[in-house]
Order: C-alpha cells, then sequence, then structure tokens
DNA sequence: TCAAATGAGTTTCATTTTGGAACTATGGCA
DNA sequence: TGCCATAGTTCCAAAATGAAACTCATTTGA
C-alpha cells in the first residue's frame, strides 16, 4: 500500500497523517507557530532542503493549512500564514512539544 | 541536513518527530493504543510493507516506546507492547484523531 | 508421514523520496 | 554595472519505500 492512500482510510489518525506525517511538514508547522512565515526562514530555522520545503508548502497551501499571502507586488513574495484550520493543529504540536520535553533529552557530546 | 540529525536538536518538538515523524511509526503506536501487539496484526491493520515494520518496530523498542515480549518459547515469538513512555503519546494521537475526524473527510468515490 | 499453514521476519530489486548543490528569476541597492 | 536578497527550480546521487518472494521453526491435519 502506498503512503498517499491512507487519505481515504476509514481511521482518521491515518487520514490526518497522510497530510502531515511525513518527514518534514510538522516543523513546518512548529515554525509558523513559533511565528515564521517565509521561506528563507524555515530553510533557515528547520535545516530542510529548498525543493522539499516548496513541496511541503504546496501541499500544505493544496490542504488549507496555511494560505500564501503576498507581501509585494515586484516581485511577487509570499508569507505563508496558518489557516483557522491550521491553527487547530496546536494541540497536536504541543503534545509532541511535551513529549519530547520529557522523553527525549538531548544528548549532548560532552567536550571530551 | 539528515532527518535522523533532529535527534538532537533543541526543540522538543524535533526531537519527538525525529522518533516518530516519519512515514508509519505513528500509525504502528496508533494499531498498539487500538489492542494490537503482533507482527501479523500490524501488517493486516496498516497496510505497510513488512520489512519497514520490523525496521520501526526495532526502533521503538530501542527508543523503549515499545517492549517486546515473548509470548510463546519455541519458536520465539512475540507481543510488542506500549510502555509506560509509549502510553504517553496517547495525547498526541488523540489530538491526531480529533483534527482528522474535523478536518479530514473521507473522500468517497460515490458509486456511479 | 508428508504437505500445507502460521507467524515473524529477511532478502531482493524496482520505484520514490530525500539531501546537497547549483542554477534561475526579479528587483533593490552601492 | 555588479552584487545581494528572496523564492524557487533543476539536477544528480544517496537513502527510503513498495512489492513480492524467500527463510525458518513449529503446528495442524489429510
Amino acid at each position: 500500500m502506498k503512503w498517499s492512500d491512507l487519505s481515504d482510510n476509514w481511521c482518521p489518525v491515518a487520514r490526518t497523517l497522510s497530510l502531515v506525517g511525513d518527514r518534514w511538514t510538522m516543523l513546518i508547522l512548529r515554525d509558523c507557530f513559533l511565528g515564521l512565515s517565509r521561506f528563507e526562514q524555515f530553510i533557515a530555522s528547520s535545516g530542510m532542503t529548498r525543493h522539499i520545503l516548496a513541496d511541503r508548502l504546496k501541499r500544505l497551501v493544496e490542504a488549507g493549512v496555511l494560505e500564501r499571502k503576498a507581501y509585494t507586488t515586484t516581485p511577487k513574495r509570499f508569507d505563508y500564514v496558518l489557516t483557522e484550520k491550521g491553527q487547530e493543529l496546536a494541540p497536536a504540536l504541543l503534545t509532541l512539544k511535551d513529549w519530547g520535553k520529557k522523553h527525549m533529552p538531548v544528548r549532548r557530546t560532552t567536550s571530551a
């Protein structure tokens, strides 16, 4: 079975994951909740590559999770901002944050 | 930057995603919360391929999210059950479920 | 007794995705 | 004019995934 087939799964968790359950997508949303909204900001913040970001932004806009709003006309440049639908993913991000703080300690390479 | 490097990220969301933020992992956990615990059950329920499942189970056990308990000795066979740490991912799954129910309707191919 | 079935993986190979880097396009600014 | 910034796109190699077959140990059952 292909991952993309999950969008029609009977299970709402699976359907949600078909949109946000791949690498990087949730991290873009985290950045949005942190107040970032532009291509280069997402690149700098997340460390993902440019064409993956371009692809994910397109998918999120198509899904109605982000809105692409021009902030200059010449040249055309855009802010990506959370829609109401996107805002409602906040609880999911918060649970992931809490779990990470509790269970995924940063293993720092002790300067030996 | 590689996905696996996220495990040392300053952000707890990113660290959590380094473990559960790839394709299929969350779906295995969903199945665990539904009461499934065996290899063939996960295969039947999720639709993922066998070697991906084997890989994910190994990672989840190593991470302490699942425990691999033998339920027969000859031949050795195992149940994969949520640890306390794994149980604590329940809120994350619930938020994804709620969001999916609200925002990801099943688009059914009307029998035309 | 031998064949088929079960459960849990492993292996192989083709197809997709991703990572990394370079390249394009538009316009501002020195 | 030449350089910089923003926002992508393109190219190629490396890694991950999908599909199917194969392994192994044991059980069932004809």
